[in-house]
Order: C-alpha cells, then sequence, then structure tokens
DNA sequence: CTGAAAGCGCTTACAG
DNA sequence: CTGAAAGCGCTTACAG
C-alpha cells in the first residue's frame, strides 16, 4: 500500500517548517494565506492525513467510545444515533464495539477502548456485573444507557422502568382486559425487573394482585397464556420489548387464541408497520443518547459528583390496543 | 480520572527495566517466570493498560474499520457479526462506525479510519460515488460488501442479485401468481438493479414480459397494485427488502386487498416471526462478512490483484409463500 | 514565520 | 536480564 506519508514529507514538498504544517493544521489563524495555500496543496497533492495516534499520544483523543450490547435490535441503533448527534455538537468522534451479548467479548470492547484511551465511554445496556462497571468508570469517564449506576463513580441515563409497566398494564386495564399476560426477558435485569414492577402495581391498583403472570419469553407462552382459574386464557400481553411482544402474539395466534390485545416496549420501527400496529412504550432514545453524551463531557470537564438521570417514557398507541372482548 | 500510568510505573513498581515490561507484555517466552510475576503482579495493582496509540505508532494496528450504512437494518448487523468473527480468528480488532445514509458522514467515517491507521477497512453497502472508494483504496486495504467493486484496487464481495431477483420471482409464478408488483427501493443501486432485472427475467421466462410492475417503496404502492389492464391487482409481492416487503404487504391489506404472497430480501430476523412468516431471499451474511476479512488480510499480506467473490443467495420459504387464488 | 528540541508512551535492537 | 538509545508521527514552547 503506497507509503506512508508524513508531516515531514508534506514541509519537504511545500517547502516551509514541520512546524508551520502542523499549525495550518489546526491554528490556521496565525498563518498567511498564502503559506497556507501552499500547505495545504501539498497536503492534497500527497493525500497526506494526520496520524490520529501520534496526534494524540497523551492527548485528548476527542473521542468517546460505544459498546452496544446487541446489533441486531433497532433500540439499541437509535441510542447510538442520539450519542451521534450529542457527540457531533461537542466535536467528538464516536467509536462503536460490540458486546455481542456475551459478557467476555462485552469486556473486551471496553478494553479495546481504554487501551485506545477514549476520553469517554457509553456502554448501553451493559451485561457485565457492577464491579466491572465501577472499575472502567475507575479509570475513564463513563455512563450507562438503560441501566442504573452501578456505583458512585458510574454516571447513567435510564427510564423509569416501572412507569413504562405501569403505563402499559394500565392501558391494557382500561381496554377492559382481566387476563393479562407479561412475558418477560429471558435474562432478568434492572430493565426488566422495573417493567415487571409497573405491571404487578397496575394489577394491584386494579385490585387484581392475585391475577398477574409473568412468563419468560423463551419459556412456554402458550401454556402460560392459560393459567388462569379454570384455564381461563389471556385476552391481552404486555412484552418485554417488541420483538418479545410481538413474538408471543405470533405463539398464541397461532395456538388458535383470537388475537390479544398486544403492548410492546421500545416502538422501534417494526412496531409501526401497518400490519403488525404495535401499541409500545417508548422510551425517548435520542435524548438518552444525546444526555449521555453531556454526561461525558462533563466528567472530562471535571464533574466528579455522579449523575443520574430518570426520563419518562410514553406510551404510544397503535392498532393492538384492541378492546376485551365483551366490552 | 486517576493519573496515566504507564510502562515507566510498571517498571519502577516491580523494580525492573521497562524494556523487561515490554517484553513480560509480548514475547513473554525467554522472561523468567519469577521477573513474569512481578511484572504482572505490579501491571495489576496499578491497573495498567498499554496505550494502543503509543504501541502502534508507526506499525500495524491490528484493527480493522467497518462502516455501516445503517445500523438499524438488521441484516447489516448480521454481516457485521461475521466480520468480527473471521477478524477474531485473525486476531484483528474490529471497530464500527455509520454512515446514516448520508455520504457526508460515511465519508467522514471512512476518513476517521484512516487517520486512526487502521489495517484495511471494510464498507458494508457503501453510499458513495466510485472515485471517494477507490481514493480509500489507494489508502488501505479497502473490501466491499454488497456493492460491486469500485476500480482495480477494490475488493468486493457480494451475492448474485440477479439470482435473487429470479428466485423470488419464479417463486411467485410457480405458486401461481400472474401480476407479481415489484417494490423496490427509492434509492437505485446495483442492487436493486441487480434484483430487478432478475424479476424481469422470471416474468420473461414465463412469457409474462409485459406483466413487469416496478414501483419504489415510498410511492404509491397501492396504486401501483392496481396497474395491470383492467384495474386487476396485484396478488403478489416482490419487495426489495423484508422491511420494504412487510411495508407493502402492510398497505395493501390496509387498502382492501385480500393478503398477497409475498417475498422479502435478507431474510432478517423479523421475517421468521410466526406473525409475519415471510418468505425471504437469504444472502449468506455471516459468509460474506468472514470473507471481507480474508480478502483484507490477503491485502495486507501483498496481494495486490483484484478479488471479487459473488455468493449464491436462496429462498427460505414461509408462510407468506400463499398460492394464487384459484390454483 | 523558521529551526532545533523536548516530550507523548511505546517497541526494538544492541552492548554488556 | 539491564540500560541507554533511537524511532514511530505528531504537538508545543521557544529563541531568533
Amino acid at each position: 500500500m503506497v507509503r506512508r506519508v508524513t508531516q515531514a514529507d508534506v514541509a519537504a514538498r511545500a517547502g516551509v517548517s514541520r512546524a508551520l504544517v502542523s499549525l495550518v493544521l489546526r491554528d490556521a489563524a496565525k498563518v498567511s494565506d498564502h503559506r497556507r495555500r501552499v500547505v495545504l496543496d501539498a497536503i492534497a497533492e500527497l493525500g497526506y492525513r494526520p496520524d490520529a495516534a501520534a496526534r494524540h499520544l497523551g492527548r485528548r483523543t476527542r473521542t468517546i467510545g460505544v459498546v452496544v450490547q446487541d446489533l441486531h435490535y433497532p433500540f439499541f441503533a437509535e441510542v447510538v444515533d442520539g450519542i451521534q448527534s450529542g457527540a457531533a455538537e461537542h466535536g467528538l468522534r464516536v467509536l462503536i464495539n460490540t458486546g455481542l451479548r456475551d459478557p467476555d467479548v462485552e469486556r473486551s470492547a471496553i478494553e479495546t477502548f481504554l487501551e485506545l484511551r477514549m476520553d469517554g465511554v457509553a456502554l448501553i445496556s451493559p451485561a457485565l456485573p457492577d464491579e466491572r462497571l465501577v472499575e472502567a468508570a475507575g479509570v475513564v469517564p463513563t455512563v450507562l444507557v438503560g441501566r442504573p449506576p452501578a456505583g458512585p463513580g458510574v454516571d447513567a441515563v435510564v427510564t423509569d422502568e416501572r412507569l413504562g409497566g405501569l403505563l402499559a398494564t394500565r392501558h391494557l386495564l382500561d381496554l377492559g382486559h382481566r387476563r393479562i399476560l407479561d412475558v418477560t426477558a429471558d435474562v432478568e435485569n434492572a430493565a426488566s425487573a422495573g417493567r415487571e414492577a409497573g405491571y404487578r402495581q397496575a394489577l394491584e391498583e386494579a385490585g387484581l394482585g392475585d391475577a398477574a403472570r409473568i412468563v419468560r419469553t423463551g419459556d412456554d407462552v402458550v401454556a402460560a397464556a392459560g393459567s388462569w382459574p379454570g384455564g381461563a386464557r389471556a385476552t391481552a400481553l404486555f412484552g418485554h420489548d417488541d420483538f418479545v411482544a410481538v413474538d408471543a402474539w405470533s405463539r398464541l395466534v397461532e395456538a388458535g387464541d383470537p388475537a390479544p390485545a398486544v403492548v410492546g416496549y421500545d416502538n422501534t420501527n417494526f412496531a409501526g408497520l401497518p400490519l403488525l400496529s404495535l401499541t409500545s412504550v417508548d422510551q425517548p432514545r435520542l435524548l438518552m443518547g444525546r444526555t449521555a453524551v453531556e454526561m461525558l463531557v462533563e466528567r472530562v470537564a471535571g464533574r466528579t459528583e455522579p449523575r443520574h438521570e430518570v426520563l419518562t417514557p410514553t406510551l404510544v398507541r397503535r392498532g393492538s390496543s384492541r378492546p376485551a372482548p365483551g366490552s
């Protein structure tokens, strides 16, 4: 591949000093127009581009690292969008890595960012235990998105998961449903626990505490849907996320149940497809991403008190908000 | 944030030379067990981690950069999975950036990777014009995924898009359909052109060349579905990708058409949801990603002849393979 | 503006 | 194994 071209090559080509080239590259202010032209021409002719590693050696990299749990679920992509836009406003670059839902991979993704001396690291729904996250936060400003703070040095931006579960379940109750199945995640975490708590709370408020039924998405959802007294079956579903919700809905229909009312979570792009038209709890993902960047920027600027932002979810109603049979 | 800890700190703590620390960090072979322990203990106590920038200054970074057009569409995520797994086998790191479907953003994502001196760059369905891609390939080994080679110096791994269109359309013909609407992408590119060509070819083979109808997903799909002689309406859809397919399907049903037969493209995770059960053309994404890594590795090793790999798509049949009414 | 120099944190080769 | 040194490609401060 073409030989390396360095600042020295540019200086030689332009017939100026190495220092001048460096000046043109940033402080362009105090350089004469003529000199600048000469240098910029040489840069263009040689196709020179600064070596980021050399430039930042021992300094700020002005780059933040984002570790995404999983690239397959569009919700995460939108949080990343928010991070990108926030970063752009602050003149920061963003580099992304994935955890592949595997703590070991996630750990090495974080490690990579630490070795690259990112100015800050945003972890979207990380799977690692708190100790690991606190450890990272001891080395670099760290913010968690979608997971509560792991310790005093760790910032976090989350939404009120309990409220989300509450909104979803109350909505289904308002539609007249009394047998609402909560299909939760396979792996219990703070988010799923919050959503479940909201679900239970809504039922209790309605005097239906006994009617709570929670099943994991990997378990037998069809059987769980028939676990009310006398084998009565669920008429509504609340899913841990949109994918889980649609999957459970599909399985019930396949098993011969009439179409249930369904509420998902995350309001992802496919929830809006008319064919599904899935009611869903919306988290302000863009804002979550942007807030995460703010937090990192503040940390870099010296803030040491922890910050924990709890944003508010909203319910987006669509066609899957079917009233209970007979109501 | 905690002061920087360098190799010198580790050496001091362990009471050895800086060079020894460096040796322990890689060539661990010719270091006595005792010394190694002492050094490793010091590293652990100080929480030292090498500075990737310093380590690679002027050398190979052993990292490849991946620019993903868009993080929201799961197909891309699976290509990235393939890249990750291929990279892992070669001891390479992967860094990801997104183009956000905006050529300017894509350009700066590539620029970032060039400045970071990645050993190679993989561009997944890039939107930039060929010149820009050829330019990048002049600086760093570059491979395109899902887009044909932009020039002699650029490698590429694609699937046979025409064959994909052919498989999809023949399948619908076999089901008895005669009015098959091709819903294509809003932005014409090599992939969409290939799929359309396959669609047309299949119809011509069946002596139905005149029945070809192509509409862009952003246009009025419902109207286009009624554009056969006498206002006869489409009974089947072939979509540019799964999302496009489901969207068009939804719109027809909403407009009062009976459920059409539908074939999507990419066999993404939501195609398998029982509720959609979408027949789809599958591209071997993992293999595509792994092949891309192979190509980069070969380039780094000195290959200069271009390589262009064309992989074979397959059709995955599901419930949306509905027979034509009356057949 | 130039030129010489130090420093960022590492690797590598070499004499001892 | 140590120690001194050069080099990777840049930035920064300084004397002229």
